[in-house]
DNA sequence: AAAGCAAGCTTAATCCTTTAAGCTTGTGAA
DNA sequence: TTCACAAGCTTAAAGGATTAAGCTTGCTTT
């Protein structure tokens, strides 16, 4: 049992297949066919459940209502959710969505975007990693709808949404010193993604601007195994024993640090404070409970998925637009003033 | 700067679009084109960086090298994990993934596998939901290869991968029981899923075997709010204070639970045993930590994504496997004989 | 010298839609 | 009667590959 073809539903029906086209895409008044041959058509084709091959209407037209995701790892909770927040509108809107990791490595991230383009997608969605630019470049000057996010590309005109890290990592540090914490470490990973410096940079003016010290401990990109993070910064503790706060920039790294402290026996809350970038269920149940800085992931996504799909409605006149969203400061147990020698 | 076509690079070197596209697909040989000729045109599609549009060849030759899967929720740290994983062999062989979430609804599942078909996927990866079964019949009818996993449809001749739901919760309650626990509950979702049900059996058999009282609470699936199976747990212990040890079926609802606990004031591990189906970051950074039945994701993700390819390789004499691997159970301080008032 | 054959390509049909342009018929106006 | 025009379709090119079948040439055999 072949697939049926619009010829066949033609043939069937003793007219052209212009027609039977016509009538499938809706343009049945417009090119002016009789209303009794659309309801024929119709029914036949409702009754054989004839559906038009995709890849002939795709060839045909350019467009293939598919839509690039590409994200760091799909694996990741964070990009996972937004990945269902997005396929929410795009499925909505007829649109699929292809997906794959970069895993961060530029050299792959360059072939995915040729992939993609191989196989026409209408749109991108990535998170770019390092040395991307000229690639993504490419995207917009051949005019296909690009929208990046997480972290942006500076010299690049194309639309962004984010999260204002600077901003609320500058407002989380303030929060901390609020409550009379006065050496405040910041665990960050030795990166140079942009969101990743913000958060640094965000940490640093609240501590410069309140004449304390910073301390800053940066481990090693992605090689870093548990272990390792956690001898680093156990050495810091060490090293600095009047650190009063930690501030980790990812919630990998908190996670790693909360299970150091535990086994250091080190009481989160009383004895050290703690605010974490990305909030977790874990950030919730521990006990204390633990401060962070949650991503707007619901409206990131929202807003992520609308400009794409605004874009690839008009191509040309489409504006680029830079979206920047306030994240949420989740105040919990392990920033407050219970510390018992405050 | 529009696509070349295989049509212009025939042009360009004055041979026809049958000798280049015999070059581009490797059978330059078979074909006995000189090694001259091949080497001129591979060097020219090297040099104008032509690539053959996709769309195309996929209308010809029927094959998009692309894999459908279809998961309950994408934004699920399990599915996406999964996804994760089959990512990595897919695209190492060619294939790309599309991806969508059925929410666990059939009219969503039976819409997206109509989807899929349209679009021709040269494989399907499917989560089945209830009642989707005929649909799955016709994919396979018509020699789609598919493969299910997490829960299998039982009256379907069809490859499947998933773990061992009833010997793992089988297990992990005789654990629980060597540990000196008498009275058990277990907490599940009020869902007729197979692997529902298999840990549900597995945990009585266990609890039969040893003559002790079997106590289930079944919450109500999805629709349930966090605050409402705290009530419904909380009503249970309240009801049945001799219970001292609780068998969650799911993360999920151990999450909440745990949430429960904590706001209760019971300490979890002295006063009450714990374990649960599914592990997570939560429950070996929680004091005490959690005893947990971890999924062999990576093992199952090889085993769907190795099936899948073969089945793919050759659609016709390919035979049906079912896969059912172990599960991890990871024993933590909730479960052990840490009580105090045992 | 004719036939056979391999080497090395080319021709053209095919996959299935979309869509600009054209064709036929009937009606009303000039 | 002739022309214009609308209504209601149809014709056929195009989109870009794949691939069975066919066509030259030149060489070997008999």
């Amino acid at each position: 049992m072949k697939k049926m073809s619009i010829k066949e539903v033609a043939s069937a029906l003793q007219i052209s297949t212009a027609t039977v086209s016509y009538i499938l895409n809706g343009k049945a008044k417009e090119k002016r066919i009789s209303p009794e041959l659309t309801k024929k058509v119709t029914a036949f084709i409702e009754e054989n459940n004839f559906r038009p091959n995709h890849l002939a209407k795709s060839l045909r037209t350019g467009k293939t209502n598919v839509i690039g995701l590409i994200v760091e790892d799909i694996a990741d909770p964070f990009f996972a959710s937004v990945a269902g927040h997005i396929e929410n509108v795009a499925y909505e809107n007829g649109y699929k969505i292809i997906y794959s990791s970069t895993k961060n490595d530029p050299k792959k991230a360059k072939e995915l975007i040729d992939t993609f383009r191989d196989r026409n997608v209408d749109g991108y969605i990535i998170t770019p990693t390092e040395g991307i630019d000229k690639e993504i470049k490419h995207l917009i000057d051949s005019k296909l709808p690009v929208v990046l996010f997480d972290r942006n590309c500076n010299d690049l005109d194309v639309s962004y949404v984010g999260m204002n890290n600077f901003e609320s990592a500058y407002q989380a540090a303030k929060y901390l010193i609020s409550q009379e914490y006065k050496n405040i470490a910041f665990v960050t990973l030795d990166s140079v993604q942009p969101q990743m410096i913000d958060r640094l940079l965000g940490y640093e003016r609240a501590i410069y601007e309140n004449r304390l010290t910073s301390y800053v401990k940066k481990v090693e990109y992605r090689a870093a195994k548990e272990h390792l993070i956690m001898a680093e910064i156990e050495n810091m503790l060490k090293t600095e024993p009047h650190i009063d706060a930690l501030f980790f920039a990812t919630n990998y790294l908190a996670i790693t640090g909360i299970e150091l402290l535990n086994r250091m026996g080190v009481k989160i809350g009383e004895e050290l404070g703690m605010m974490v970038f990305d909030d977790n269920d874990l950030f919730r149940i521990h006990q204390p409970s633990i401060s962070a800085i949650a991503q707007p992931i619901q409206e990131m996504s929202q807003q992520l998925i609308n400009d794409l799909l605004e874009h690839m409605q008009d191509t040309n006149e489409y504006a680029n637009r830079i979206t920047v969203l306030p994240a949420h400061l989740i105040i919990r147990d392990s920033s407050s003033k219970m510390r018992k020698n405050a």
